[in-house]
DNA sequence: ATAGTAGTCTGGAATGATTCCTAATAAAAT
DNA sequence: ATTTTATTAGGAATCATTCCAGACTACTAT
């Protein structure tokens, strides 16, 4: 997503434009890719915009998620991660080094027919598959050691 | 699951039958199909177990859930969950009551492309839909009020 | 049966990401 | 420029879960 676009979001939902709210677009935007944490929007926002507390870098990724501009993935007893790909999409999360790849593949549930059997109706998704990725199984032969999920945090 | 074949498959992993194992087992046996959490788990095997404590639920379902006998869904700033359907399946999370909806349906992810085409080897997976459930959709309309994710503690 | 020895259990303290709180601050509208 | 009101900073609070160390006990081999 490009940073004036949410920017114009921003406007179109009364929200201001604020410095912190702007240094945060930015790392939203350039490390999108990586799915940050708060922590790391925090350190990263914060070189752009001296001030900026913790609290604050919380509040707005709250309120970019509430209002559609991100969505979060939520994980437990880990930082949560921040994911600015609002296609729709596939997770593959790394359980070595934490890595998340985005997969572009169609999931083809039939919202309707879920709706019809069960009368659920669906909203959100949440797709994931964890595993090892690329770089951690490369020229390991397949023997991953030490299994410590989601342990590096970004 | 059987109690008996959970029995079966502590011992053939080593892990002792303790009364309190035996608690917990019968919860998740009876109440599986809540996805219980750790909290409701525990209060419910207490009684059958008097002497219980909240830490051995808890290293309980992470044992459990470590040789594969649960798994469990976990959740940021709420109570994870217990799931002891192993069979794969969708599950439908209702974000206004919190209940949990086993669904059953062949997602089709090509596994073997997904590691020839990004390397990634898959584990495991966590297929969730949001919305709302039948109950809490009923005779209103389709007027959600009381967004609260996940908010009941079972 | 009995004793030995890991594996388990308990209760409480510790953890840590996230939320909550309130006074101070600063966008945006008039 | 002034007013209104969203936003921010900083620190305290939250709370499910984990960690800890000493006590206990299910199993095995004697």
């Amino acid at each position: 997503m490009m940073k004036d676009s949410i920017i114009q979001k921003l406007k179109e939902r009364g929200l201001r434009i604020t410095p912190q709210r702007l240094a945060v677009i930015d790392v939203l935007v350039e490390k999108g890719h990586l799915h940050p944490g708060a922590g790391f929007i925090y350190k990263e926002a914060k070189k752009k915009s001296r001030s900026l507390s913790l609290s604050t870098t919380y509040a707005t990724i709250n309120e970019f998620s509430r209002y559609g501009i991100i969505k979060t993935l939520q994980f437990d007893r880990v930082e949560n991660r921040c994911e600015s790909n609002l296609d729709e999409h596939i997770n593959l999360i790394c359980e070595r080094c934490g890595k998340i790849i985005d997969y572009k593949a169609p999931i083809s549930l039939d919202q309707r027919g879920v709706a019809k059997k069960t009368g659920f109706i669906i909203t959100n998704s949440r797709l994931e598959y964890y595993g090892y990725c690329g770089e951690c199984t490369k020229g390991k032969g397949w023997s991953i050691s030490g299994r410590k999920p989601l342990s590096t945090p970004l």
